[in-house]
DNA sequence: TTGCTCCTCACGTCACGTGAGGTGGC
DNA sequence: TTGCTCCTCACGTCACGTGAGGTGGC
């Protein structure tokens, strides 16, 4: 019999990892002294503290572990168990990769830039949303002005200000261009509606669903959206170097819509919807 | 502005999270009514909790982001720091590839054993340690008992019983065979000794030390260690199958010696040295 | 007797999530 | 007025590590 420091040492395990497994119950010293509450192990305990401990490298949790065990466990159950977590590491392994892609994209970037002064990209999930709007091939992209402040006036009163989210612009032309845009625009909003309100220009809105997008790379502007074609280079850039391809038509959607009184205070999301494309850019050829 | 409610909506980021944020220091509201202790949010802190959640992608802790932006951090010392998270990260890398590598070896045992049934095969870091001992080709392994039995007599009176560590066998032979095995036996040690001590047979007894070994791969063996070889064919399937290569001779550690009288009270761990060889076995070729 | 070993709390970790119990805003 | 939103604690997470303060063993 050995007291939990010599144990430990012969085991090569923390004497408080050691009490902790006590503590939970998962592998529990062969006696434990009255009066001194002294633990003793003896060495024939060691396989099934291995048993533990092997389980443990393979990245099951204690709790699951003390299952495995205790012996609730059949072989089928075992290999499900086993095939789960598999599946789990293979999922944290390829984000780690996309991790390491990504911080290399930044490294290249601050030793081009020396400092941060780049648009910062996230990758969100964009939910589906009721979007109330007319969609046209525009000559002038500047002619949108006229069409938000109408129906910045017209629709409240129309569809109800309560239903109403933000201002948005869909691009459905390949590039980003200044002339002859395919473009839908409108307002995202909170709920349907059945209706329909016609631009003194004779477009007609109307509600359609802007899709799920499950992975878009997103980038926040402020200020007036002229130079906005930086922040397209930046994310064609950044989608690059990290693998990413476009998979839909790219969205604006303004939080603060433009003013042009108040062009400065304009802030505006610009959406990518991408895919990864892992199969390219694996950092494990070394 | 905002509550937190829509702008947590609008950025796509818990209102716990955002709350947390606050109480840490890393980014706060706007504005907060002093009454109600309402927070106000802008639309122009977008770009800001952006680059925030940006750094915690490349895996950055909130402690390290609240110095970056708090910008007491220089380019040169932001590559830095992401120069060591991408190699934690490769690292972490490697880990997860290893385990994906030991599940699956894991996942082809049970699926041929049904259960588990074998040794349990647990990696350690072994520390260099003194050890008493004499070396010898043996025509016939079982010899070794007489050996032990007089060095359990004679050592204690003559180094000191508190000195003395686990009886200890290291197998400088090639494979494992029973006959003429060039091996190496005695006594490991607490503390270094400057004594020789000779047995009956003539053999010598001096000190040396048992170098330091990375990584061991460790199996304890409890009862008679005539079918021993059982346990060093589960290790040699083991390592083929996760990849290892084995580095220098394998040890066999007696934490309760063999006792003719109690053979079924040994326990033994057998300890081989490897290495990792990471080149093959990728699981990234799917 | 002295120093080493062991004991039991209690608290900290990291980045939040989950109630409980209560108030503000339209 | 009603329901929705927001507030502040307090506690839990996972697997231990780190003291503090006290006792046991040779």
């Amino acid at each position: 019999m050995f007291r939990i420091g010599e144990f430990s040492r012969i085991a090569q395990t923390a004497i408080t990892q050691l009490r902790y497994y006590d503590e939970i119950g998962l592998f529990q010293p062969e006696h434990i002294d009255q009066f001194t509450g002294y633990r003793y192990y003896k060495a024939a305990q060691l396989p099934d503290l291995n048993r533990i401990l092997a389980m443990k490298d393979l990245g099951l949790t204690l709790e699951q572990i003390k299952r495995l065990v205790e012996d609730h466990v059949s072989a089928d159950e075992l290999r499900g168990m086993l095939s789960l977590k598999k599946a789990q590491v293979e999922q944290e392994l390829h984000e780690k990769i996309d991790q390491v892609n990504r911080i290399e994209a930044r490294l290249r970037q601050v030793e081009k830039e020396g400092e941060m002064t780049l648009d910062d990209i996230v990758l969100k999930e964009i939910p589906s949303q009721p979007f109330f709007s007319f969609r046209e091939t525009m000559p002038d992209i500047r002619k949108s002005q006229l069409y938000l402040k109408e129906m910045s006036k017209l629709l409240p009163s129309r569809i109800g200000k309560k239903k109403m989210s933000h201002f948005t612009a869909v691009y459905h032309s390949e590039a980003f261009a200044l002339e002859n845009v395919d473009i839908e625009m409108g307002f995202l909003l909170k709920d349907g509606v059945d209706d329909s309100v016609q631009l003194s220009s004779g477009h007609e809105l109307s509600m359609n669903i802007l899709p799920h997008i499950e992975t878009a790379a997103c980038v926040v502007r402020v200020g007036s959206m002229t130079d906005g074609i930086e922040s397209y280079a930046n994310i064609g850039h950044w989608m690059e170097s990290n693998g990413y391809l476009m998979s839909g038509p790219v969205r604006e959607v303004f939080i603060v819509p433009p003013n042009p009184q108040r062009i400065e205070e304009t802030v505006c999301e610009i959406q990518f919807p991408v895919t990864i494309n892992h199969s390219d850019s694996l950092p494990l050829a070394n």
